[in-house]
DNA sequence: TCTATAATTTGAACACTGTTCACAGTATAG
DNA sequence: CTATACTGTGAACAGTGTTCAAATTATAGA
């Protein structure tokens, strides 16, 4: 029986454990990851963590799900802070703050994006929710954008493979998700092909091709949107 | 003063040694890239393979370069035996071949595009070229569209960005490719479009949404190209 | 306030990892 | 046949995650 106050000390020494980690991580980057090396940075030794996290694994899920949780926070913030409410502005700040959020915390973004521990599967069921939370903000306001016109999912992504639109639209009535599948596969289109930019400038590999990574991102947001149907220009 | 004889030798065992890596991968995942574990199973002392392979790093680096020789390979074979050379099918063969690739080697794709093993980074002199051989296939087959008018780069792909097109043309120049700067941006814009689904595939973030991800690729692969002004039909 | 109980920290141990180095054995070349 | 270069050995070092009993500390109830 755990009482309030031993909980919440429980609880300050996680966010302590965690903060050692990610100052690790940032320096060392994910190699850093050490168990025996938070220990250190917070005078413990390593065999005290497991009281607080049962497994390295376990506190790798906790930065995960955190990390996920700061990529939809960042998502947010760039929608709140967009002009115009339900413009298409705001989905470019929303898909060029997703890019800046991963260059800005990289090591964050290879946790949650990449494999970057050996050994280390993450637990989907725990992972998956906050994945969902950012997921949904770019969604909504496709959603948005669709329902009041300004786009109009146009040739080639105005058909979805029946397969998949089957797939989004049990997803939608399980979960409950107040979006069509249209713009549930809009979004998916859309997130697939930044991502990949992303993923390849994160590991250098389109750099050297491309030159300036942050120009071609912005003008592969606006073709992307253009394609999707966009109405109005940006 | 090394001879012939001794050379080929040593080239049979670090083919060995590489044999044995590769078979701990695919067993244990990029996990399993321990040279302990490599010298178990090829029955010697951790030692000993330091005679090879100056560290663990100098063997990973090996191991990716086969990697991407390997996917080049894969795609060139797609291109061959695509039906009709110079035309569309050719290219959605070898981009559906890259996919293919992906899912059938996954801890070598992870090997080469993602960054598995903590605290190594590829050596880029050493890595680039291969890349550039696999990508060039790619670009090769666009080049032969665009010049036989099969395809022709249409809004809002006509336009490449000033700073990315100076780029482009710096390298074409130097490193004497014989494309354009077109082919190559269109080359960098389908490969990263794809590169991002293949990514979320194999970290397992896309299949739970959209369920069948090999008709969404394929539905993917037909759409970039039509997007990015096909003219025939696929 | 004193005590019984629960929570926390300790320290040693185990089985791993990559890497270095002097040494012994083996094959090669002159 | 011998001197030399090559190859593998074995021990050691510093690091890793993890387990467990013991010791310590803090909490809660009387």
């Amino acid at each position: 029986m755990p009482s309030e106050r031993v909980e919440q000390r429980r609880e300050g020494v996680r966010e302590e454990i965690k903060q050692a980690a990610r100052r690790l991580m940032a320096e060392h980057g994910t190699a850093g990851l050490s168990l025996r090396a938070i220990a250190r940075e917070i005078n413990m030794l390593p065999s005290g963590l497991y009281h607080y996290y049962g497994s390295l694994d376990d506190l790798i899920t906790a930065l995960i799900v955190d990390a996920f949780n700061a990529l939809a926070d960042a998502l947010e913030a760039a929608r709140e802070t967009a002009a115009g409410p339900g413009s298409a502005a705001q989905l470019t700040a929303v898909l060029e703050a997703y890019r800046r959020w991963a260059m800005t915390h990289p090591t964050d973004f290879q946790l949650i994006y990449g494999n970057p521990i050996p050994g280390y599967a993450a637990p989907r069921e725990i992972t998956v929710p906050p994945v969902i939370r950012g997921f949904s903000v770019i969604v909504g306001l496709i959603e948005n954008l669709l329902q009041s016109g300004v786009l109009e999912a146009a040739p080639p992504y105005d058909v979805i493979p029946p397969e998949v639109e089957a797939r989004l639209q049990t997803l939608i009535e399980r979960d409950g998700y107040p979006v069509s599948a249209r713009a549930l596969f809009l979004g998916v289109v859309g997130w697939t092909q930044l991502h990949g930019i992303i993923m390849l400038e994160m590991f250098n590999h389109i750099q050297p091709v491309i030159g300036d990574v942050e120009t071609f991102y912005r003008a592969q947001v606006i073709n992307l949107l253009k394609t999707l149907g966009l109405k109005t220009a940006i």
